[in-house]
DNA sequence: GAAGGCGTTGCATTCGAATGCAGTCAATCG
DNA sequence: CGATTGACTGCATTCGAATGCAACGCCTTC
């Protein structure tokens, strides 16, 4: 048996009757039915009308269209996403985080996911444990795929396997398993930092790692001290942060307690820090910077551009990499069965005036 | 006719057979009707297991949650939503702004809708233009309401009327129409600041408003016009930014040209443009702050507190705010014609070293 | 003038979960 | 002991749009 029309939907009954424009009282949501009627067609052509590609006259058209922007209908999302089973929202997973880079990537990703035609639903995860409970939603919610730039363990990234819902990370790898990632090339990064700094003389180095559970950080930490390594120095002196400003100011301090005063470099995990960093050894220390002591941090985030600061950094082509990360993920949406792919991004040196450097 | 259960899911029955733990090959999506399967019960009985406060029996429920967990089942929000016509989506609604204090603000708001318990959709409006485009997908996934840090017109406003979505702005007052706000007190936090900049001696001020389109920006630059005049001040050298960090600089440049050397104190509509004239002045022109020039800011984002800088300004509380937001929102929801209420927030006088002050 | 074809249109069904209603069963009461 | 209550369960329908299928014109073609 076929659904019989409604009659009893008074806003588009009113709207019918008095030719109300779109701005009047609208009690229940339109439906298709709605316009059916008053386009007096069948609930059918309006959804054509709807559907790009799909076969109407001219005339049912108009008519359709008409009584549409009449009644202010727009195509209940809710109800196509579950015959068509594509729910359109890409689901976005962010930590809380302080990085002074994040409002850049979430608007950039944002825009390209909206650009790509799907919906962003965005969960921010605060602390790991949350993760679990962010997952569940997921599901509820039909996501065709996930851009995480959070960190994801091993059985969490098989179920989103076993459910077929692609996963692209930003700026995280997971460890061992192959995953889809566009990341910065973190090693080739602080690879051109080391040298350059270790060109210009300096041999007595600091860094300043970020957390511990973060593998970005520890990427970037380790290939640093590979690095100096392969410049034949080993004595380094290692503090952790938690990315933020504060933390690279008492950073800072834990360095030179433990280093000394002829600490000549301090390499950072981020930009945040490292913008601590300068400020407590200028402001806190009476260093001169680069003088005294040069300072590089990582990121490219804007206020490390800010005339007092002038960072020695690394620019992240945040743009590029994340619409390479909606087109990577729109293509594994598609064709669910892509192998994972990392790419890889080399970031601009950007020189700024916080450390001296030789000649790459 | 009732729905005949689905004879060939192949995921499930494989789970079925094998008793398969919840990681394995689940080609299509598990619904209700394989779990009812999978337990011996109707799909009525999965569903109530899975609704709050519906009547099942602890033996049902049992073989309801092992099946479940074993086929990885999560209900389907959307086809929940379509019935239960709470599509449980809160639309976010950003400027792609460069506000520096918009990731505390985005990352308290979700915070707090997802503690609603509702999911949050987010948008980012990049120029005012793509307004109309996302409130057409907002229409389409049926939010049930909207929090908004972005200008809406009078007609978009009438249009979340008919609909009947509340809206509730943060930081934003749309002219002339009553609307549900939570903004931070411009006038009060401007008149403390001149009050006290007045106090301290000043006489010639500088003023650098936001963009002209900018209501919290026009609030904030007539509250501290008014309240210069209140104290005999006419002459104010006035200057335009777009709230960015280089347009400080600009507007620093600009004021110097259009007053003079003798300018005393310069008060900006946000703290990234008061970050850019602080380091105009003294980067560029040589001055020292305070002694030279003061400088106030506006909103007490993070930047503002670093060493470098130690901005006065008056800091939003943006933690209490979020929160009221979503309460107020999330009443809104439940109750769709409360009035609309603008609440107020008293900002916190930051002291900061870029000014001085007198006793207020 | 009959046959074939294409472009449109409407009917009926479908997606997955929630729910009103009616029926079942056991426990309790008069 | 029969009746009533209450807890539980299943059936059938519903939400709103998309779509396979069949029917209907209208035009072309021989």
């Amino acid at each position: 048996m076929g659904r019989k029309p409604r009659e009893n939907n008074p806003g588009a009954v009113m709207a019918e009757l008095e030719d109300t424009p779109s701005t009047a009282a609208r009690p229940t949501a339109v439906t298709s039915y709605d316009v059916a009627r008053v386009a007096r067609v069948s609930q059918s052509s309006v959804s054509r009308v709807f559907t790009p590609g799909a076969s109407v006259s001219p005339e049912v058209r108009r008519r359709v269209l008409r009584a549409a922007n009449q009644l202010g209908y727009q195509p209940n999302a809710i109800a196509r996403s579950l015959i068509t089973r594509r729910s359109g929202f890409v689901g976005l997973l962010i930590g809380a985080s302080t990085n002074l880079y994040y409002p850049e990537v979430l608007s950039e990703l944002s825009r390209g996911i909206s650009d790509a035609g799907s919906r962003v639903l965005l969960f921010t995860v605060d602390s790991e444990s949350e993760t679990e409970t962010v997952l569940t939603h997921l599901w509820r919610y039909q996501v065709d795929g996930v851009i995480a730039a959070t960190r994801l363990d091993a059985a969490q990234l098989t179920e989103f396997a076993n459910r077929r819902v692609p996963v692209v990370f930003y700026n995280r790898m997971p460890p061992d398993n192959p995953a889809t990632a566009v990341t910065v090339d973190h090693a080739e990064g602080e690879r051109r930092l080391i040298d350059r700094l270790v060109a210009a003389g300096h041999r007595r180095f600091g860094i300043v790692g970020g957390p511990a559970d973060n593998m970005v950080s520890l990427e970037r930490t380790e290939s640093a001290i590979a690095r100096l390594r392969h410049h034949g120095i080993d004595s380094v002196t290692i503090v952790r942060g938690d990315y933020g400003y504060q933390s690279g100011i008492d950073a800072f301090h834990a360095l030179r307690r433990e280093a000394g005063r002829d600490l000549q470099a301090v390499v950072c995990a981020n930009d945040a820090m490292a913008l601590g960093v300068m400020d407590a050894a200028r402001l806190q220390a009476g260093l001169r910077i680069p003088q005294d002591l040069s300072v590089v941090g990582f990121d490219g985030a804007e206020p490390s551009r800010w005339l007092s600061y002038g960072l020695t950094t690394i620019r992240q082509p945040v743009r590029r990499m994340a619409e390479a990360a909606v087109a990577m993920l729109v293509e594994r949406i598609a064709k669910p069965d892509i192998e994972p792919e990392r790419r890889l991004y080399a970031g601009e040196l950007v020189e700024g005036i916080s450390a001296r450097l030789g000649k790459g």
